[in-house]
Order: structure tokens, then C-alpha cells, then sequence
DNA sequence: CGGGATCCCGTCGGATACTG
DNA sequence: CAGTATCCGACGGGATCCCG
């Protein structure tokens, strides 16, 4: 076997494509925010800080480890602020950073899409569905 | 034991947010878009058709399995058209329909945001790692 | 109250081999 | 050429327990 197998060649192409999927800024951003639990913090957060317990709250359905491994992820980013006041039961608020704030605007262009859109993409689901079952 | 648990309470409200988070629509169109691969393919499709080879060269890093995989859910849902054309090695197109090519401008709206301030949020990462490490 | 540490399971996605 | 089928390892994320 001299030449390479399609896998060997593919291997080194990814390596090249992976690098530049690594350095593109989109993609970044879509893995930050196509995150479930961002964008609803995201949401949450809109209005004005809240504390940990708040958010727990808010969101609902999700874990403390998510929700706080979630947020320091956006912290970590610049997106949200984190304030600890010292007191008898420790009190911990997040708040949406400027930064974070220029995010709402996108989060809201694709809100819009997907409201203008949604029934034709479940429209094309049902008619996909129906002639392949 | 007579009250429930956190964990018991908190599943009954993630049944209920499960449900409204499955029946809102952003949330629907980000799962989609958010893919890594949905986002590439509608990015090579966006000049024009192409063959499944083609595809298959033009990403490079994807595996068959998930070319074909997401082609299948992106034509289910209507933002693409599979074209068939018997000859002796088949040929299969795919091109975009006006729904998927609706969609590039909010790629591109993402994309702008990234551009803008994917250096803000290196810098804050840097800075956050710089005093937590 | 606001987490950190640990365990564990399900799913996603890659590699490989085979087919019309 | 354009897939389908199968195996399997990695990792995301929930549950649980513990701490300052």
C-alpha cells in the first residue's frame, strides 16, 4: 500500500481545517451562544441583574453545576458581571456587561427569523416526513 | 419524609420549561443553525450548488456520516433541495432554497457581531485567566 | 447561600467496511 | 459516486454529597 488511505489524507486536511475553524470569530461566537442555558441566561438577565438563587428560579430546569459552570463561562468572556457582597448568607448578583448587553440585538435577529420562518421549516418537516415513513 | 425533594420540585418545573422551551421557536432555530456542520454547509452552498463530492471536498474535516447526516435534516427542514440525476456514477446536487438562503443574512449578522468584538472578548478571557490561574 | 468535587450514563460523532 | 450499517470512544450534563 504506497499511497496514503482516504482517512490518512482527510486527517491531514482537518488538521489545516480545524485551525481555521479554530480562528474564525463566527464560529466562536455561535458555539458561545448557540449554548441552551447562554441564551436563556442571556434572556434572564435582560432586565436587570438577578442573584444565583434568582436565575435558579428563572430558568427552571436547570443544575446548579450547569448554571454555574454556565456562568462562569460568560464571565470569563466579558458578558456578565459577578458581585459578591459578604454578608451572613453570602450574596451573589450577575448583570449583564455592555458587552453582553450587544448581544440581545443578535439574539433578537434571529428570534425575529425564526418566528417569520418556523411554520414554513415545520410545514417542510411534515411534508418531509410524510412521504418517507 | 414528608416534602419533596429539590430534586423531585425541579422536575416537575423542567417539565413544564422543556415543554416551552421545545415550543419556542428561537430556541428551535438556534439548536438548527448552532450545528457546526449546518453552519459550513450553508456557507459552501451559499454561491451556487454542489455535488455531494464536492461538499465532501470543500469542508474537508467532515465525515461522511455527518454530511449525509446533517444534508438529511437540512433538507428535511426544507433549507435544502436534493437533486438526483441518474447516470452511470450518480450525481447528487444540492442547492440552497429560498428559506436556507434567507438565512445567510443572519449568519452574516452573527458573523458581524463576532468580527466586531471577538477581540473584547479575548482580551477579557486573557484578563480572567490572567488572576484566576 | 452559593457553589466545588465526584460519579455516572446517554448521546454525538468518528472510523471502518460494505452496497446499489 | 453517494451513500448505509455497525462499532465504539469521548464528552456533555444531571444527580448527589460536601464545604465555607
Amino acid at each position: 500500500m504506497v499511497t496514503r488511505t482516504a482517512a490518512q489524507r482527510r486527517a491531514g486536511e482537518r488538521g489545516r481545517y480545524d485551525a481555521y475553524l479554530a480562528a474564525c470569530p463566527a464560529r466562536k461566537l455561535l458555539d458561545r451562544i448557540s449554548d441552551k442555558w447562554v441564551s436563556l441566561l442571556l434572556n434572564a438577565l435582560a432586565d436587570g441583574p438577578q442573584r444565583y438563587s434568582e436565575l435558579s428560579r428563572t430558568i427552571a430546569g436547570v443544575s446548579q453545576k450547569m448554571l454555574t459552570q454556565t456562568l462562569r463561562g460568560m464571565e470569563r468572556d466579558g458578558l456578565v458581571t459577578r458581585t459578591v457582597t459578604a454578608a451572613v448568607p453570602v450574596r451573589v448578583d450577575y448583570e449583564l456587561t455592555p458587552l453582553g448587553a450587544s448581544l440581545l440585538p443578535v439574539m433578537t435577529a434571529i428570534k425575529a427569523w425564526a418566528e417569520t420562518n418556523i411554520d414554513a421549516v415545520e410545514q417542510a418537516r411534515r411534508a418531509y416526513d410524510r412521504h418517507s415513513v
